[in-house]
DNA sequence: CTTGGAATGTCAACAAGGCTGACGTAAATT
DNA sequence: AATTTACGTCAGCCTTGTTGACATTCCAAG
């Protein structure tokens, strides 16, 4: 244990060996960071997609199908299948854009975000006991690695919609 | 920045806005963790799920069918299918166990492992590229937060094979 | 030895959620 | 007026997950 902290140590931490620990710790991680909205979603008739949807428009209230197809990195046919079910099950609004009329922007109805309150609600619950057990410190060293590993576009939508900041 | 370290600086960190943007940094991290070897596997038959099998095989060589049922998290049919295709190809050898000869411990073949270290070598050179623009302390902060977001058996499997430890 | 159960393989059917290609419509732009 | 953009949609395909059913092999207990 015993870390320097201050990155003269050798470069211990880059071995294949430590670099191949920290690929399975995001592997497994990820699952258990899904799994608390999957249980919820289960039966719904919805999936992970449908919760992917309905957290970046309630992060961002009345953007457009475009820049939602940017965010997740699907094509419209398969976003649209998704947003269709969301909008006739009466989850989102497309409202037909004011300045620009072809665009459809698109917001949560109160039933959807009381869906999106508790899949955020279970996600964050995980992520706060994470956070409390690992403490402040990590934290920050756990955002800072993760913006590390985004392609310099997510990068961008990571940082870039953030209101409140670090 | 200046950090207590002790987590008495009221828990700032531990905003609904904070956990939001962990939860987001998550997200776009993982489509990066993937991209590389995502993109090496289009086109050559393979997919997300050969890599993970291969990487599991790697790790632990000689490991059965259960055991790489357990750590991926998927049924029989749906490993079976994967390995079908990686045995028929050459890139993995199922033999019969000596002790219990119901049992088929996997192992790579030469061929195997070529796939493996190409698809390794990508991903770990996103996971090294990180770890060197986020320093070893975020790097241990890192792994603790991952670790702690685990599910329990996750974590066991996690922390239950590794060989040099952390 | 026989039988029960465990480990594995396999066939079939299905679903979610990606993808491409093609086509249509409305609205903005040139 | 012609073109481009934003969006929707139909059709079909792929990967990878799921259940259910059934066969085989083999260990272990009676």
């Amino acid at each position: 244990m015993a870390e320097t902290g201050g990155g003269g140590e050798g470069l211990l931490f880059l071995t294949d060996e430590q670099l191949r620990k920290g690929i399975e710790a995001m592997f497994f991680a990820y699952r258990g960071f899904t799994a608390d909205p999957d249980r919820i979603l289960e039966g719904l008739d919805y999936g992970r997609a449908h919760h992917r949807a309905v957290h970046f428009i309630n992060r961002s209230p009345g953007l457009t199908v475009s820049s939602l197809m940017a965010i997740l990195g699907v094509t419209k046919q398969s976003l649209n299948r998704v947003l269709r079910t969301l909008i006739d099950d009466g989850l989102v609004e497309a409202r037909i854009g004011r300045e620009d009329r072809r665009e459809r922007n698109l917001y949560l109805t109160d039933k959807g975000m009381v869906l999106e309150r508790s899949l955020s609600d279970a996600q964050r619950a995980r992520m706060r006991a994470a956070y409390r057990t690992a403490g402040p410190q990590a934290v920050q060293g756990f955002r800072t690695v993760l913006e590390a590993m985004m392609d310099p576009e997510m990068r961008r939508q990571y940082l870039g919609l953030k209101e409140a900041g670090s």
